[in-house]
RNA sequence: GGAGAGGUGGGUGAGUGGUUAAUACCAGCAGACUGUAAAUCUGCCGCUUCGGCUACGUAGGUUCGAAUCCUACCCUCUCCA
């Protein structure tokens, strides 16, 4: 029992409340743990796996997981009032979506127990009898403690009437699964407090709360998202996945320790100490690289990739595989500068003058310094684009 | 319904008739440096067959010349009712 709390207090921002998880724990039924997810984006990238992490948690101390897809939430539109309009996800793309989810998902949570579900499922019947008689379940002030909310309300910037459905709704949820445990980021915690609320309403036990952390961006500043294109996904190639998490900034890298190392916290603070009494921080990077190619990928890749890196970066070497690709050229030959364009490994002609100006490019390691090359029908050479743009091209 | 503000390159945001492909910042890219794809520094940062071409909400108009003025339209925001 004390295990368990203690588990499941790991890595949370908040519990609400501890007492209420503690009753319920105690009661030895197998609980039922919720959490919700984007339906636009089946791309589950590394600030996820915080969350999922939690969910996993439970599940190792034999809980059951609901994986909720907010169809039915992701159709009314973006709270953020950003997204002007969201696209309808049919219900092809969304079994697309879901199984996209799944193959990505098992990779931390145990299937057995887990179940994928949509909450079009009961939001559909709801109707528009339903939604007033949800609506009715909460009032206005309320909706306005919620932070964004609150900030907009007194700034005068508007705020659409949708928007109070979207907690009435994912709190609806709640009440449809009778969830015993929810959790979210952060970000989520007004939501997901509703959720309690109209379960009381709805004469169940409401559910506890529980909020985690929001992961830092490959930036180090905006949460991690797939908009901001700060986001290292989970089924990345291992080796991009490695390099992405080398170019982050030595600060961050001890907010991602934190929030997604399972390394027990006494080594962590361990590792901080070998940095500030001098050892380098990229050694330390490689640490948490290595830990998390290894969860995400083979056991072992982490290393592999450590020494990809190592080469290439360190020794100026070229990656064992590059890629072969063959053109086919009409004439004898072609500008440079076409055959990169041509190949996608850059976007412009544009930008290829551009990088040769400034010794960006290099054939068989030999940097190019005419902008006006031609390459010559029936050669193969290895052409670098910067220092990770590798391609072989057979012309 | 009435009054006003505004829509500029990936983002923020200057510019208010002519050295303006458009200040600045951020992001991005390259180079240097460092035992990191950290940090820092430097350069670049619309496209091009290098003749030009296309760009400042959309469509017209005025002008030798407009992102800048005029007209209409669309959109966003604020205030009053």
């Amino acid at each position: 029992m004390e295990d368990a709390l203690k588990i499941i207090n790991r890595g949370t921002d908040e519990i609400l409340t501890e007492t209420d998880l503690e009753k319920k724990l105690k009661s030895g039924k197998q609980l039922v743990i919720k959490a919700g997810f984007d339906p636009t984006a089946p791309d589950l990238h590394l600030g996820h796996t915080v969350l999922l992490n939690k969910l996993r948690h439970f599940q190792d101390l034999g809980h059951k997981v609901i994986f909720l897809i907010g169809d039915f939430t992701g159709r009314i539109g973006d709270p953020s009032g950003k997204n002007k309009t969201r696209p309808t996800l049919d219900s092809k793309n969304l079994i697309e979506n879901a199984k996209t989810y799944e193959k990505q998902v098992f990779k931390i949570l145990k299937k057995e127990l887990t179940e994928i579900k949509f909450n079009s499922e009961w939001c559909d019947q709801l109707g528009a009898d339903g939604l007033i008689k949800l609506a009715s379940k909460y009032n206005v002030a309320r909706m306005l403690e919620r932070d964004d909310f609150n900030k907009r309300f007194t700034s005068n910037k508007s705020i659409a009437i949708h928007e109070f459905l979207y907690p009435l709704v994912q709190g609806y949820d709640s009440v449809a699964l009778k969830a015993d445990v929810e959790c979210g980021g952060t970000d989520q915690k007004f939501n997901l407090l509703v959720g309690r609320e109209l379960q009381r309403d709805y004469d169940q036990d409401p559910q506890v709360v529980i909020t985690v952390p929001i992961l830092e961006g490959l930036d180090g500043e905006k949460k991690m998202s797939k908009s901001l294109d700060n986001y290292v996904a989970i089924d990345e190639d291992p080796d991009e996945m490695f390099g992405k998490i080398m170019s982050i900034s030595d600060d961050l890298m001890w907010r991602w320790f934190e929030l997604l190392s399972f390394m027990p916290e006494e080594q962590i603070s361990k590792l901080k100490d070998e940095m500030n009494i001098g050892k380098n921080p990229r050694d330390i990077k490689f640490v948490l690289a290595e830990e998390l190619i290894d969860r995400f990928h083979e056991d072992g890749d982490g290393k592999k990739c450590k020494e990809t890196f190592l080469n290439r970066f360190q020794k100026g070497h070229m990656p064992d595989e590059i890629e072969l690709i063959e053109v086919k050229i009409e004439k004898d030959t072609i500008l440079l500068v076409n055959l990169l364009k041509n190949t996608n490994m850059i976007s412009s002609i544009s930008e290829g003058n551009r990088l040769i100006k400034q010794g960006g490019i290099k054939i068989n390691s030999k940097k190019v310094e005419d902008s006006k090359l031609e390459i010559s029908k029936g050669t193969e050479d290895v052409y670098q684009v910067g220092k990770r743009k590798f391609l072989k091209i057979k012309v």
